[in-house]
DNA sequence: GTGAAAGCGCTAACAA
DNA sequence: TTGTTAGCGCTTTCAC
């Protein structure tokens, strides 16, 4: 049936292991037999089973990958470095979808464990004790991602998120803007990297001596936002707001669309800027001004360092890796 | 240092082969080992090699899923689907990016053989001979999803094209318009399902005796379909259109896109229809009036039918699936 | 430069 | 119900 390393020995007069010495050009083999397996393994077709393979190198070449969704986003463009860089070191990903539960996080990590990964990398938006223990038993190196927690203890690439929120207030208050409202998932008010936008935010409303004013709701999510459009407006109209900046870009583009849908025009009328820089943000209209957090950067940093530890094989790795801070200054934001 | 069957064996004070019973639920097994087995396993966190096992029993519970570029919208919904039936099934997918490249496409198709996956399901959006000769030459069942192209031979799920263009032209007729433009990528001109779209379009056309008028520009993106604006609204121009039905939802909203720099309104001054549905086609403003390809259910049906040819061992798994096709009713085509 | 043989961790006859 | 054993397809000593 499938075709194996014995048919093709036999195929060439040789024995298997030198068939396996000129597929691996792991020792020297004679001109004359290299040709003779060659030829042997074009005519036949032969392809090495990797199981097997992997089965005794000890190699899966398999990086695992666990997200919150596929289908979002961001996530997709993390995906996509991860992907690219790996296919340059010949490692192939495996993926799977947590959706937000971390019993399923947990369970991929525990399959790709058995599936023998060489490296998992774990894009997240929640935090679990269990999850976070099993980590940090495993001797698989895991790259944690998490665009909302700070998880101490688990190695991550980060952005500055608090230099982040200053540079965008900054760039706000250059365009005039003063009555400037935060707005975020309520969920996140006390996440680590949530409470340093934040942060960031009031530093900078102190620094014009103005109150700072921070807006809750309870989802991150486009449709989401767009469905308290009404009570955001409200907010605005009372306290004379003209700009404003939303921890997350889905947010800012839930918000965009309801201001839109009545009739109040971004950015003549009221400024709004986000953060993510998420593919459609650029795309949207008005484009949206946002923190460029560089996802495809983070799955390709991520899974580098990955493959080097892999290579040193040491625990020389254990640094968190900071990436640049980019401001995106679009159409969502105007001077007044 | 890692633990094995062995392991547990010695320390269950029992054979490898009822520990490998008890894992498999294989064959009966005395309460009083099973009992001593699962201890074992628990004390010594025991994890089964997925590997071992897969050489062995031939089953790798892996699905390839070789994408042009995962990256893209309709791509992750694509695979969204996959994962998520796959996962019940506890069928793991492993995937790779073309980004167009067939090359790459064969070099995946070889690459999973060696990796054993049971199933493939190739996204693609070219064409190529080798690839398609290869799959025809696999023993692995592929699907294949092409949303330019119908490749006899091969197994797909698709949707009747023709019939989508005529319901979408219906709508707009209804809507008053009968200049309509089309708008579609020069490349895909002579695709197989470019051109029962276009049929489609023309059919409807004759119907109200109207010259029918399709406009191809070089690029099947939205930055790419923003850049020939200008191009595109001369013809506009020139001949009255009312309305422009895109070929596909980045077109159209790169066309959108365009329009509002230009501070053109629409469906106010023009109507754009899109093909496709693509996630942001909802949340654009206006939201795209658009043809639902249900990209979430093609993935799904693939993966499903894979499974189920799986199980019956039998090719009888021969025929294309046919999705319902529906139209999504939006903001950005207008009554005239 | 080459082959024989051991063994990676596991499943599945086969015997007991 | 259980243990022994023979592989799955491959790499890698170890002799020659």
């Amino acid at each position: 049936m499938t075709i194996t390393i014995k048919d093709v020995a036999k195929m060439a007069e040789v024995s298997i292991s030198t068939v396996s010495r000129v597929i691996n050009d792991s020792k020297p083999v004679s001109p004359e037999a290299r040709r003779k397996v060659l030829n042997a393994i074009e005519v036949l077709g032969y392809e090495p089973n990797e199981i097997a393979r992997s089965l005794v190198t000890r190699k899966s070449n398999l990086i695992g990958v666990i997200v919150d969704d596929i289908g979002s986003y961001y996530v997709s463009q993390i995906v996509r470095g991860i992907e690219e860089i790996g296919r340059m070191y010949n490692y192939d990903i495996i993926i799977g979808s947590s959706y937000g539960d971390p019993k399923i996080e947990m369970k991929f990590l525990q399959l790709f464990k058995t599936k023998q990964v060489e490296g998992i990398i774990l894009v997240s938006e929640i935090v679990d004790d269990d999850v976070i223990d099993y980590i940090e038993n495993l001797k698989i190196q895991v790259i944690y991602l998490n665009r909302y927690y700070v998880v101490p203890g688990l190695l991550t690439v980060y952005l500055d998120n608090k230099k982040a929120a200053n540079i965008m207030m900054e760039y706000l208050r250059e365009l005039g803007h003063g009555n400037i409202l935060y707005l975020t998932q309520k969920r996140d008010i006390d996440s680590t990297i949530e409470k340093r936008k934040i942060e960031g935010y009031k530093e900078s409303m102190k620094e014009i001596n103005k109150e700072p004013l921070i807006h809750t709701i309870d989802t991150h999510r486009i449709e989401g936002a767009y469905k308290y459009g009404e009570e955001i407006l409200e907010v605005i109209k009372n306290n004379d707001i003209t700009a404003v900046f939303c921890s997350q870009d889905e947010l800012a583009i839930g918000l965009m669309n309801y201001l839109y849908d009545q009739g109040i025009t971004v950015p003549e009328e009221i400024s709004v800027a986000g953060y993510g820089d998420i593919s459609v943000a650029s795309i949207f209209r008005p484009t949206l001004t946002t923190i460029k957090e560089p996802y495809y950067d983070m799955g390709a940093v991520s899974i580098r360092k990955i493959l080097k530890s892999l290579k040193g094989k040491k625990n020389s790795n254990t640094e968190d890796i900071e990436l640049p801070i980019r401001i995106k200054k679009r159409g969502s934001c105007k001077k007044i």
